[in-house]
DNA sequence: GCAAAAAATTAGAGCGCTCTAATTCCCGAT
DNA sequence: ATCGGGAATTAGAGCGCTCTAATTTTTTGC
């Protein structure tokens, strides 16, 4: 499984080893007769770059990786759309990495990218200790997508979540409804910041007085077993906006099995905009990441990193946006206990 | 961003250079004392192996590709889970690249690894060429996840579809149903197995003239368009098994939304046991394919060839299994027209 | 106490490439 | 013809590591 090397293609072209290595950078400043030569023997040959050799030698590897916290989730295989189309502007390759779920997992992939000398590091939704994170970024440059930061050496990109959930919030009052309970997750990523929104919204609508909170996890039992909670309170809820769409398909459940209708009688706001938000059997009405985006700044920011053009830290959070279907519709006088 | 390399700490413990790389590697006969020597004097200096230098001398990565074809279809994202387990045993590493739904993605992807030398590759759900795998396998070692191929140079893992298809017919069959409709997933990957085995089962089970195909594409639209069909024949089905959970959810909606119910009017069995499928809110009977196993087979291969215990080409093929949730159900005698 | 065997350590030659500096080539200007 | 200067090409020194072979140190047997 030996492979042609450089040295090879230069012997058969009749040619030096460094023109070899220029015309496979592309490098101005060869004649069109040896680049020929060149392409021709390489052709013949089957050769093919050596990228450890050459980043070996180059100290840079071309290269970005991400760090995913869940392959399974689907809003990170989103985010990475936008990454790989922004990389691919700027030539750049992306390798994947997956965290398992766990700090630790993530930790080591981070660990893996910075033995493979990459360029730059984007993490999604990364669960491990910002300190590891900075640690990292003594050695390359790192982005931290969808996790709040403050910090002094790595930049992030965000959805402000808290506008987010005032959206949420904002259109359910609009539809007519007072009494809307938050259906939260937990300590999972983003669930403070919708948290607030949803009182801050509420307050701002002088709805403080109607201000519910179930707990949930983000998981679609979770969001079952909030609704149930929910609908046992006295004064039930007309709305409920929960913290994602998973728990938000789990109390559509909770509701459709205690024999009321959605958006009848209870309608549903979810957070994501996932796919399964998407699917016509849901069709739920929900918060919109803009994850495109989210995974292009990413690596605008890398990039800047990379080519010097800025020091300091940046910290962006890009304004949501509320996609309506048919979980959330006006309230009717009947809804009311 | 430099970092420390061998040299500084086998200058900073006092011992030489490849004293360090072997207790980098861990090799035997190594003093104890000296191996804490350089142990404390790398920590100190925060040293971290390159891996670039560390494969291009040694000529291997230790890493294993893994090629998507859609970070977005999670079932690719269930057989890496599998693909990990049995890398982290053998303790190689993985890295995904994206293929973006499309073959020139794909093959993108498997030159990117070619060139960083990866030890082998995996592809899962593949549709760029198999000339361009077995190109390719002229390189590394190569195993396709979820693609047929009778390849001499490329082993593959795959479900058994035509027995998975068997299955949900024959599960249907029991339940009393005899008009047994097939949404089909169009030139997709299996699709064709489970047409087949679909006629087959409905063949063996003396029910040949109940066949009946409507097309499909492995899409939630496409599932809905074609239960469409199907409800508008004279004699409706009964039952019916989609190619996947998708259109399985599709043809759901189209069901309800022509005010029939699932699974008292028509029985549905989906394909793939999809997150989507196990959601309590579609709670999908389906085809369940054991990814894990998938993916740790594939593995398994990958490890072989790298340890040349084998050279000629093996394919596998795995057995699924039906899971039973809330679509299907006994044949009542009001469903048939 | 000494030679031989075993264990621990090291020198040094690559691995396949990039990159700087030096060299050669070629063309128009003198 | 001759020279200057830019373009094209090349030599050669690394990049940070592994690995074989050689060397040095320690252990063992008698």
């Amino acid at each position: 499984m030996s492979q042609p090397t450089m040295q090879q293609v230069a012997e058969r072209a009749g040619v030096s080893l460094a023109l070899v290595s220029l015309v496979m950078r592309q490098a101005p400043n060869v004649s069109d007769y040896r680049r020929q030569l060149v392409l021709d023997a390489a052709e013949q040959l089957g050769y093919r770059p050596n990228v450890l050799a050459r980043n070996l030698a180059s100290r840079q590897t071309n290269t970005i990786g991400v760090v995913l916290n869940d392959l399974h989730n689907p809003f990170f295989a989103e985010i990475i759309d936008g990454i790989q189309a922004a990389a691919d502007e700027a030539s750049y390759r992306v390798l994947i990495g997956n965290g398992k779920r766990s700090p630790s997992g993530e930790a080591e992939m981070v660990e893996t990218f910075l033995q493979f000398r990459v360029d730059g590091i984007i993490t999604a939704g990364a669960t491990m200790p910002i300190s590891t994170i900075e640690a990292a970024a003594e050695s390359t440059a790192m982005v931290v997508v969808g996790r709040a930061s403050r910090s002094q050496v790595i930049d992030s990109v965000n959805t402000d979540d808290v506008a987010g959930a005032r959206l949420a919030v904002g259109s359910l009052v609009e539809l007519g409804h007072r009494r809307i309970a938050h259906i939260d997750g937990g300590t999972g990523a983003g669930a403070e910041e919708r948290r607030r929104g949803y009182s801050q919204a509420m307050t701002d609508h002088g709805l403080s007085a109607e201000i519910v909170t179930a707990g949930g996890d983000f998981t679609e039992s979770g969001g079952y077993q909030a609704a149930s909670e929910l609908l046992n309170r006295s004064r039930r809820a007309t709305a409920i906006f929960a913290a994602n769409d998973l728990s938000a398909a789990g109390a559509l459940d909770r509701i459709e099995d205690a024999g009321l209708t959605v958006p009848d009688d209870v309608s549903i706001v979810g957070y994501d905009n996932t796919a399964l938000a998407a699917m016509q059997h849901l069709s739920l009405t929900t918060v919109n990441q803009p994850r495109d985006e989210l995974g292009r700044l990413a690596v605008k920011f890398v990039l800047e990193r990379l080519r010097e053009e800025r020091t300091d830290s940046v910290h962006h959070m890009i304004a949501p946006n509320l996609v309506k279907r048919k979980t959330s519709s006006r309230l009717t006088s009947g809804a009311s206990t």
